[in-house]
DNA sequence: AACTATTTATAAGA
DNA sequence: TTCTTATAAATAGTT
């Protein structure tokens, strides 16, 4: 929508590509905020700029983004979030079960007029029990799968170890060079920084 | 832009408030698309709609609001860090503020008669907000470990290729043999078995 | 879900 | 950069 129609795809030309972020990310913004007024919605929008600032919107006030965020989180948690399952793994039956159960709570809150606050209580005890069984499942999953990764880094040195050694003795056994860049190389290698534990992860 | 100018004031009639949130959020996903591949840059638009349904969109390919609100929240961080940040390491101070958060919280529990149920009531939510977001951030936390050692893994495989190729050409210069042992070697290494994806984290 | 009369966004130019 | 303007794109109301 300007003087000519315009190809999407990377605008190669580095100051129109600016000029035109700039304009678009503006459009972006004020669409959004349209949106979200006119249809009484939620929104936000995160963008990243090539060279990494970030710009921001959310409808309503302070800290929106965060607050979006943050359900938005929670919704994935709850929905599950598993889509891509092959058919043998039992997930997807676990997927589909999460969905009814979701599904069941839907209908009772919805008809929580009819129910009386024991019975509400009784409901609140399950789905916080399922809560909590959902992200402890959810952590264990996780930590799970960082001590695989951590074995497979572990397991990937040691190998590196390995070959730098068979690199070094293919060396020695080889007359004329062309191998110093090897030693460097394998150096470079053993240097390579360690990992950096983050402080959840301690002890 | 239709027949008429709209006024940007929340659509009361319903049937047509549902009808514009449909074509405008059509519109405005296809506008962050554009944006995001003119100008090489990075989007993440969420949006709950009234009823609370997620409507999401990112630039790149699956999994990327993931990314991007992984990417949004470091940000806030870091910046929110090099304002707050002084003599050492902060995070000493803001266990020290979590512990203070406990005590008060304990101090409240066992005067709760004293507090009335709006008291209770709002505490609850600040409650409940602040273990939102620590959750949000553990999680987070949890995820950017696993990108970083995804990262290492990708690393370490690629220095495992390039050294192999340093053994085969070191080989080659050999003339006595001796290395068909290494061969082996390599080809084992090339076909160490691959990542296994949990469910968790696929897409 | 399609159709258009209009409004809105914006590409290029100044 | 900012303003202008010709034109493309989005969409409100209609069918």
């Amino acid at each position: 929508m300007g003087r000519r129609k315009l190809e999407i795809k990377r605008i190669e030309d580095k100051s129109s590509r600016l000029v035109t972020f700039s304009k678009r990310r503006a459009g972006l913004v004020k669409k959004s905020r349209h949106l979200s007024v006119l249809c009484d919605v939620d929104i936000a929008v995160i963008v990243f700029s090539a060279r990494g600032k970030l710009y921001e919107f959310a409808s309503g006030s302070t800290n929106s983004v965060e607050r979006i965020l943050s359900r938005y989180e929670k919704r994935c948690l709850e929905t599950g979030e598993i889509t891509t399952n092959e058919a043998g793994n039992d997930s997807s039956k676990r997927f589909r079960a999460c969905k009814e159960l979701l599904q069941t709570v839907d209908r009772l809150a919805e008809n929580a007029e009819e129910l009386s606050v024991d019975d509400m209580t009784e409901l609140e005890q399950e789905l916080d029990a399922a809560l909590m069984q959902t992200r402890l499942r959810k952590t264990q999953l996780m930590m799970e799968y960082i001590s695989t990764l951590k074995e497979k880094e572990a397991k990937l040195n040691e190998e590196k170890v390995e070959l730098e050694k068979q690199v070094a003795s293919a060396e020695e056994n080889d007359v004329d060079d062309g191998g110093g860049g090897l030693n460097d190389l394998a150096t470079n290698h053993i240097n390579s920084p360690r990992l950096v534990t983050l402080p959840l992860f301690n002890g």
